[in-house]
DNA sequence: ATAAGTCATTTTTTT
DNA sequence: AATGACTTAT
């Protein structure tokens, strides 16, 4: 078995201990993955049914990353495992069985917008202080009493819970949490969370469906078993209790989901609950250099909660760290980059060896103008996601109402996009008929003409409820890719959005045409997984119609995608992340940027010892992903709301022994001083108009806003404009108010193009044009 | 009902 | 600095 001569002899023995619980501590770089794919491999060579296996990760891009490797080593068989996130496996075994919950099939998944949406609405109508019960900590509480597997009930009969939100002043979560929950009962829908409370209540409620999944399932893995919360844990514990083969890979010193209600305490009770089980520790760092493991080493000592452990590496001493210290947040983008761009030259590195790490995703702008002004290619992971930009959730809410009339958040937002005249009055009124009969918001609209409240919305309402009524009789008859290109046209939205000519509108529209596209992949995907027979619990065979394709499964699993997940791998790009998103990957080059007090570690940190040494670990998570060279940087000064702040360094700097340390290339530490907001751009001579909108997304457009004289405007003038300060002319398109300009700013900002619809630009000059 | 203009808030990480 | 909530005008 070739596979195996690649393992040193504790990997060998992790991977062939296939029987029984194993828990195997694998620090950073130890190679992890290899161990959870070849023990994949070997289980199956073993003669494992390939559906007998199931592995659960906590990104998508992992679950994908397995399934590759395994698929290299075993071939196509792979394609059976079942290997996916908590939440999408379970989604999709509750797709079979929601029906048992009193949950349609086709039920909704709620993201966290959804959920925040809805919550403020029962906020409003429960006619409480929205300034003390704030969506957000709201959506907290009840996350993470679900995420510990307590129900609304539990909630409010639990004293602790009680005293803790009596004390903040919030008694009235547990009422929100009840009516909350039936909403979404009674709109078909379910949180990430619920993914995973429903999924606990399945197997305790129904001791058919856990017998049958506990025989289906002979072989559980846990990837990242450090970041599984009480309910991830307690579905596992219950899915393996027949055959007892559990095998979790984790490293305590890498738990960065507490907030997500990730607790360390599902490590440290693994061994209590299965007191047989057989440990394994990875310790030999396979990925970085002497010096960078040291540091590692000499950071994480100072946690106290830990399993002792010391990773070692037969690697080279490699540079020391690099230490910078940039006056400011636009001084450090420029540091960084212009490093980036030194390194490449000498050293012949790829975009692709480099990744700038950062806590927060707000950080990322200074970087990407720098390196835009070196033309050096970049790609942000993380952000705001495809899903999430606006026109393709207006889209994607038409699908969900299509799939779910009761759908109540899908229904809200696109009742009246396009404009059909149905407007907030109408629908505050529907919403209060909702809640006295007891019914959906759809059952509502579907009656219309039966209210008489309504009457004078009644003929737009209810031609709206024959178009969502035609579209679904569409769904028996179409695939997920017809249908949607169908529903994307007949609702308006394409159109509405081709007669939109600006940038943005042209913009907007091809991310529907994407969305579409990626709908199109969907139904002739491999990667989709099994379907299984909800009698039997079977996992179905590999026949063509045997994986669910239907629109409905393509909307449940497009809720829990992330841009992350996307493979941006292909193009030679400098990556830029926050080190939450980095977990799991390695690169040549790491900088971690922004390691000031109060940043990072985050200032919300600071007040408990759990939540501080939670930030050292990421600091130890951001650190290893370095193979060998790694920089640190922070800023003196940093702007925040547009006021300058005085910063001080991140104490994990001065953890790091100095003897791995190189700051002798730190600039010289200047007085501190307020610096000039715009660093690197001549500052207006004069002020122009007051108020100049964003030109690259337009919050409140006005015609009003207009040129000088947009008839002059050519190449090769030079102009003025508030933020960015001065430009020449480089190209104009386009005729009338609809012109683009493209203008070159100097001082290495880039080029910017702005619409002269919406911007004002004053023309100082003329510089010589021969054309 | 809609669009434009004014005011107030913003404090982390993600399935 | 940037955005969402609220107010005013049409």
């Amino acid at each position: 078995m070739s596979y195996l001569d690649e393992l040193n002899s504790v990997q060998r023995e992790a991977v062939t201990a296939i029987e029984g619980p194993v828990m195997i501590v694998a620090g950073p770089g130890s190679g992890k993955t290899k161990v959870l794919t070849t023990r994949i491999a070997h289980l199956m060579n073993e003669g494992a049914d390939s559906f007998s296996i199931l592995a659960l990760t906590f990104t998508n891009k992992a679950a994908k990353e397995m399934k590759e490797r395994v698929e290299k080593i075993v071939g196509t068989e792979a394609r059976n495992l079942y290997i996916g996130t908590f939440h999408s496996v379970f989604a999709r075994i509750l797709r079979y069985e929601a029906t048992k919950l009193g949950y349609p099939a086709n039920f909704t998944i709620y993201d966290t917008d959804d959920a925040k949406n809805l919550l403020k609405s029962i906020i409003k109508e429960m006619a409480l202080n929205d300034t003390l019960y704030k969506p957000n900590i709201v959506y907290n509480r009840i996350s993470s009493a679900k995420n510990s597997l307590v129900g609304p009930t539990e909630y409010q009969n639990d004293y602790n819970i009680q005293a803790d939100d009596a004390e903040s002043g919030r008694p009235k979560i547990g009422l929100i949490y009840e009516q909350y929950a039936k909403r979404c009962f009674m709109a078909g829908a379910m949180d990430f969370d619920d993914l995973l409370l429903k999924m606990y209540q399945l197997l305790e409620r129904f001791p058919d469906v856990l017998h049958k999944y506990q025989h289906r399932f002979k072989y559980v893995l846990i990837d990242e078993f450090q970041d599984t919360n009480f309910a991830q844990y307690s579905i596992v514990k219950k899915l393996g209790d027949v055959f007892q083969n559990i095998c979790v890979v984790g490293d305590d010193a890498q738990s960065i989901y507490s907030f997500r209600g990730a607790t360390i305490a599902n490590i440290l009770n693994f061994e209590k609950d299965y007191p047989e089980v057989r440990v394994f520790k990875l310790e030999q760092n396979y990925r970085s250099t002497q010096h960078i493991v040291k540091a590692a080493n000499k950071v994480i000592v100072n946690n106290k909660t830990q399993i002792t452990k010391e990773i070692w590496t037969e690697n080279n001493d490699g540079e020391k760290i690099k230490l910078v210290k940039a006056m400011s947040d636009n001084d450090e983008g420029r540091i960084v980059c212009d490093m980036i761009f030194e390194e490449k030259m000498q050293n012949q590195r790829s975009n692709n060896d480099f990744v700038i790490l950062y806590r927060t995703n707000a950080q990322s702008r200074a970087f990407e103008e720098q390196l835009r002004r070196l033309n050096i290619h970049y790609v942000i992971y993380g952000g705001i996601s495809f899903y999430q930009r606006k026109e393709i959730r207006d889209v994607v809410a038409y699908l969900r109402l299509t799939v779910n009339h009761n759908d109540e958040e899908a229904l809200k937002r696109i009742i009246n996009f396009p404009t059909r005249g149905i407007g907030q009055t109408t629908m505050d009124k529907a919403a209060v008929l909702a809640s006295q009969q007891n019914v959906s918001l759809w059952t509502i609209l579907e009656h219309v003409n039966q209210q008489p409240d309504l009457s004078r919305a009644a003929t737009p309402i209810y031609d709206f409820v024959m178009m969502i009524k035609s579209f679904a009789v569409e769904l028996k008859k179409q695939n997920a890719f017809d249908l949607s290109t169908h529903i994307a046209k007949a609702s308006g939205i394409l159109k509405e959005l081709y007669n939109d000519k600006t940038p943005e509108g042209v913009s907007r529209y091809e991310n529907i045409q994407a969305l579409l596209n990626g709908i199109k992949e969907f139904t002739e995907s491999e990667e989709v997984l099994p379907a299984i027979d909800s009698d039997t619990g079977e996992v179905l065979g590999n026949a063509e119609g045997d994986r669910d394709k239907t629109l409905a499964a393509y909307l449940q699993q497009i809720t829990l995608l992330t841009d992350a997940d996307k493979d941006k791998n292909d193009i030679d790009r400098v990556k830029l992340m926050t080190i939450h998103a980095a977990k799991g990957l390695e690169f040549p080059c790491v900088f971690v940027v922004g390691l000031e007090e109060n940043l990072f570690p985050s200032m919300m940190a600071l007040d408990s010892r759990e939540d501080l040494e939670e930030e050292r670990r990421l600091f130890y998570v951001a650190i290893t992903r370095a193979k060998d060279k790694l920089t640190l940087t922070y800023a003196a000064t940093r702007y925040k709301y547009g006021n300058l702040n005085y910063c001080e360094p991140s104490r994990f700097i001065a953890e790091i022994h100095p003897s791995n340390i190189d700051d002798s290339g730190v600039p010289k530490a200047q007085p501190k001083q307020p610096m000039m907001r715009d660093d690197y751009f001549e500052a207006p001579r004069k002020t122009i108009i007051p108020k100049v909108p964003k030109t690259d997304y337009v919050h409140n457009p006005s015609p009003d806003f207009v040129a000088d004289d947009t008839s002059n405007i050519q190449p090769g003038m030079e102009v003025e404009h508030q933020r960015f300060g001065i430009g020449t002319i480089d190209k104009v398109e386009g005729g009338g108010y609809d012109r683009i300009v493209s203008i070159n700013f100097q001082n290495g900002v880039g080029i910017k193009k702005i619409m002269l619809k919406y911007a004002k630009l004053h023309i100082l000059k003329s510089i010589s044009n021969n054309q």
